[in-house]
Parts: C-alpha cells; sequence; structure tokens
RNA sequence: GGCCCUAUCGACUAAUGGUUAGGUCACCACUCUUUCAAGGUGGUAGUACGGGUUCGAAUCCCGUUAGGGUCACCA
C-alpha cells in the first residue's frame, strides 16, 4: 500500500513553528517513500475560527517549499478537505456509533457540567454516566421525547470500563493506557460539529491515510481515537508522535519567549531554505557530522524511526548561525535582487543591481540575515547622519585634519576606481608625509561611515566610487568636525 | 493531583552492550588584521541520581528525582 500522510492544522491564526516542523516531517516522510502528503482543514471549531488563516496557513508552507498533492487548494479525490464541509459524514458514523451501541446521547448543559466539576476534586473529573443525564440514566421514551422535543444534545462515546488498550508508537514504542482514566468523549457536539477526535478518526480512514505523525501533545488521545477505530472495525494508521518544541526554559514553546509564527521569521529575512534545515535538525539528524543540508539530501535520509523522543529547544542562536551560512553560499546576484525588495520596504529606491552584488559581497559575512545589512551599513545607502563620538576621541589627532584635506584633494585628483588604487593612493600620502595608515584610516572610516567597524576600508571605497567618497570627505571636514570641536571644547578634548 | 511521555557538553545531537563518549552552534584562547566580522588552530564542557542484569552499561530492567504533555461540546 503507498504511503498517504496528512497535515491537519486549525485556522486558529498562522502557522506555529511547531507546526510546521510537524508539516515538514511529513512532508519527508512521504516524499522519501514516494508517497501523498494530504492538507486537511480541521475547522470544526467555530468559536475559534480566524479569518484568512487557511491563506496564511498555505502561504507559510509554501514560502518553506512544502507542497502538497491534495488539500482545499489543489482539489483531490478525498474531499473536501474542510471538515466543516463533510458534516454530514461525521453525523452519519456518529449515529451508527449509537445504533451498534458504542456510544449514546447525552443532554447535559454546559452548566450542570460545570456544576459537575466544581463538586468533584479539582482535577480529576471524569464524566459519570450514571449519574449525568443520559441514556444511562434516562429511560428509553425519556430520551426519545428529548430529542424529538429539540433538547440539544451531545453523542459520547462508550468507554469501556475495565479494558487495557495497547499501542504502537513508531518513536515511542509499545504504550499502554487502561480504559478507566480515558473519559467518555465527546463526539459529536450539541451544533452538529464534530469533536477533533471523531473527524480525525473518520477522516483519515476516509482519506486512506496510512501513517499519523503528529505532535506529542495528542498522545494521550490515542486511547480514544483506538476505541473508535475498533467501533468502527478499521484498521489503524501507523502513529508516531514527535518530540515538542521548547522555549529556552523547556516549556512548551510559547509566544512569550519569543517570535512562534513562521511569518515572523520570514519578516525578519531568514532563508526558507536555511529555516528549514534548522526546523529539521530539531529532533532529528541525519549524519551529525555537520548541519547545512539541502531539502533533497532531507528527503533522501529521513527516518522516522530516527525521530527523538525529547522535546527540542528552539534556539535562534543556531538558526541564525545555520541562516548566516546560507548567506554566505547563496549567489550574490539573487541576493542584490532580494535585498532590492527588502530596501524597498523601507522606503530606499534606485540602487543598479550591480551596485547593491558589491554591498552583499562586501558586507555578508559580517551579518545573520540579508536585510540585516540595511541596519549594519546604512552608510551603503545614504550618507552618514551620525557620527560615533568615541571613535573621533580615539583616533583624532591635531594634524588629521589636515592629512583628510589633502587626501581629499588626491582622490579628487586622481580619482581612483579600485580598493587596490586607494590603497596606493593612502600608502603614497603617509610614505611622503611620515605617518602610519592606523593614523589615516580610522578618520577615513569615521568621515565616510559614521562608524567604527564594517568592512575593508579601500573595499567600501571601491564600492561608494571616488565621486562619493569625496563628497563626503568634504562635508565632514566643513560641516560636521567644526560641531565636534565646538562640542569638545567644554569636556576636555 | 490522575494518566502518559522524556532524561548525553549551555544548545542541537552522534554513539541501538565493548569508543580516550564524536560532531555542529555558542563560549574561551591564540592566529590573521585596517575597525567589525569571517577564516585558521587549539581549548573548556556531558551520559540526572541510586540500585540491579552482564566479563563489560550512556545503551537493558527497577526505583528516585527532575522536566514536559494531557485531563473541554479547543484542536
Amino acid at each position: 500500500m503507498s504511503v498517504r500522510v496528512r497535515f491537519a492544522p486549525s485556522p486558529t491564526g498562522f502557522l506555529h513553528v511547531g507546526g510546521l516542523r510537524t508539516a515538514l516531517y511529513n512532508y519527508l516522510f512521504a516524499r522519501h517513500n514516494n508517497g501523498k502528503l494530504i492538507l486537511r482543514i480541521e475547522d470544526t471549531d467555530r468559536t475559534r475560527y480566524v479569518e484568512n488563516s487557511v491563506e496564511n496557513l498555505i502561504n507559510s508552507l509554501s514560502w518553506a517549499g512544502i507542497t502538497f498533492d491534495e488539500g482545499p487548494h489543489v482539489g483531490g479525490n478525498y474531499g473536501p478537505y474542510f471538515q466543516s464541509q463533510r458534516l454530514d459524514i461525521y453525523q452519519k458514523y456518529a449515529k451508527e456509533l449509537i445504533e451498534s451501541n458504542l456510544a449514546y446521547y447525552a443532554f447535559d448543559t454546559p452548566e450542570e457540567l460545570e456544576q459537575a466539576r466544581a463538586t468533584s476534586s479539582y482535577h480529576n473529573f471524569k464524566y459519570n454516566r450514571y449519574i449525568m443525564r443520559n441514556q444511562f440514566t434516562l429511560k428509553e421514551y425519556e430520551t426519545k421525547r428529548l430529542i424529538e422535543n429539540g433538547t440539544q444534545y451531545v453523542i459520547r462515546l462508550k468507554v469501556p470500563e475495565n479494558y487495557t488498550i495497547k499501542f504502537t508508537d513508531i518513536i515511542r514504542g509499545e504504550i499502554v493506557v487502561n480504559t478507566r482514566d480515558v473519559d467518555d468523549q465527546v463526539l459529536l457536539k450539541s451544533d452538529g460539529y464534530p469533536t477533533y477526535h471523531l473527524a480525525n478518526v473518520v477522516d483519515d480512514h476516509l482519506m486512506n491515510i496510512t501513517h499519523i505523525i503528529r505532535g506529542e501533545e495528542w498522545l494521550p488521545s490515542v486511547p480514544k481515537h483506538i476505541l473508535l477505530y475498533n467501533a468502527f472495525g478499521w484498521e489503524i494508521p501507523a502513529m508516531a508522535h514527535l518530540p515538542l518544541l521548547l522555549n529556552k526554559d523547556k516549556t512548551k514553546l510559547s509566544k512569550r519567549q519569543g517570535d512562534v509564527a513562521v511569518e515572523d521569521y520570514i519578516a525578519k529575512g531568514y532563508f526558507a531554505d536555511a529555516f528549514v534545515n534548522f526546523i529539521a535538525l530539531l529532533g532529528w539528524n541525519p549524519t551529525a557530522d555537520r548541519e547545512i543540508y539541502s531539502i533533497e539530501e532531507l528527503i533522501e535520509k529521513f527516518r522516522l524511526e530516527k525521530v527523538n523522543k525529547s522535546g527540542a529547544i528552539f534556539d535562534v542562536v543556531k538558526l541564525d548561525a545555520i541562516n548566516a551560512k546560507y548567506l554566505y553560499s547563496k549567489p550574490v546576484a539573487e541576493l542584490a535582487r532580494e535585498l532590492q525588495k527588502w530596501l524597498e520596504q523601507k522606503g530606499l529606491h534606485h540602487y543598479p543591481d550591480e551596485y547593491l552584488a558589491k554591498v552583499v559581497q562586501l558586507l555578508r559575512e559580517r551579518v545573520k540575515r540579508l536585510p540585516e545589512i540595511i541596519d549594519f551599513a546604512p552608510y551603503m545607502f545614504f550618507p552618514p547622519n551620525d557620527y560615533d563620538l568615541k571613535y573621533f576621541e580615539k583616533h583624532w589627532k591635531p594634524e588629521t585634519a589636515e592629512h583628510l584635506q589633502n587626501l581629499l584633494r588626491i582622490i579628487k585628483t586622481t580619482n581612483p576606481v579600485f580598493a587596490q588604487t586607494f590603497h596606493e593612493v593612502v600608502s603614497n600620502y603617509i610614505e611622503q608625509h611620515n605617518t602610519k595608515l592606523k593614523e589615516i584610516i580610522h578618520p577615513l572610516r569615521l568621515a565616510i561611515t559614521g562608524v567604527s567597524f564594517g568592512a575593508g576600508m579601500f573595499e567600501t571605497m571601491e564600492v561608494l566610487g571616488a565621486e562619493e567618497v569625496a563628497a563626503r570627505l568634504e562635508h565632514f571636514l566643513q560641516n560636521i568636525l567644526p560641531k565636534i570641536r565646538i562640542n569638545n571644547e567644554n569636556n576636555k578634548f
């Protein structure tokens, strides 16, 4: 039988990075086995539905390169792929369960349930079918009449009272649970919608899902699902419960401690392939001798049995390191085009591709993310507004202004083009004037970039061009320097 | 609290009974140097604890501890 797996998010917001990891492992497993990957939208809670979230989900997934063989956006033979469009199916199966005496009607109101919870020991509530209002405590004609009168009801699973359930998880091995710890789960809600448990089991069966790969938080409800499969007489798919993604303090990854939406990382300028690479390594490792893997390699090497059992901390530092490696190895032309988009987002326009390519080449090894270049070296895109005063104090000497003045004149007349020619100009100058490179290069950097850090100074000058370099030097000497001097007289300098 | 899951350097992980417990990120030092990085070289650092089983245990079993998940007409 060919492999069919699914990613089944609920449309309650944005794609969580944990969700992306689940989707990714499903994707890797499907592709590795030449199987199919299905997207199914579990929108059975009308109160939590968020507008546009399906679109968002699909956007984030496709950004990551995760493609589906079936789903609401691509079609398929097992649709509809929105659970909200399959209500009649779930209702039919719920009724079937009632008829075979494996489920029952219950008429308790939310208030009654709340009260029952309040009176039972706080954390230990379990639905007691012999006390509450349902088919066990009502006469048959009473049940009938309540339904005929249109009284709201739910359908609950009749869980056997003392029965041991065993199942095997591909990642965790055999797990044993006694049904005395399993609640009579609501299968069909009073609004006619199914709960996750019913819809999930029914759809996984109807859609021929062979392997269920999902987060560990579902592990405790597997016994309910086993009971359902058995009740229907269906074959149980293979199951793999993935370890959770964690915060730094080892709690379940949450909004409070950082970004959890995939789109946050898109907005920060992480590369899709780098992000996927990083996410894939949270809970699994193909060879352990390195950290950079192409998606093809991930697909080729993926083994569900090799997935770890314990949760993995989502560490942005590692993400940054991986992203930086991708940044360093991607074609410069491609990066230049992308940088253009980031600049435009900030209202900066009209930089030739060749110019941006040079900027990228010069600065990419100094940052972790592509758009970070703009913040790291704004002077590549417009003249500096501020000048680092500490840097000035450290390197400025009484004779410095004269040196820069002279160099400005030389640059204007010789018009150097390459880093090497800029270098020669300065070298010749320091030789003639009996000074040192150090004495010149830092003031030059300050006047041209305003800051104390950056790429090689001569390379930077090459990219900016002699004309721009001269203009900045001139501006600094004429307009900025006098102000700094006035300010410093009060201080001591 | 009940039930379930988990436990290797700070982090991600490798080693599925025999290794000086390996790699990557981070960190530290040195180097390179024109600042900041990157690179190169080296280094610190781990099998939670206690019992078993075994010639031999990170690995198998039991217990303890710690962490997590879950206990809705949410998914």
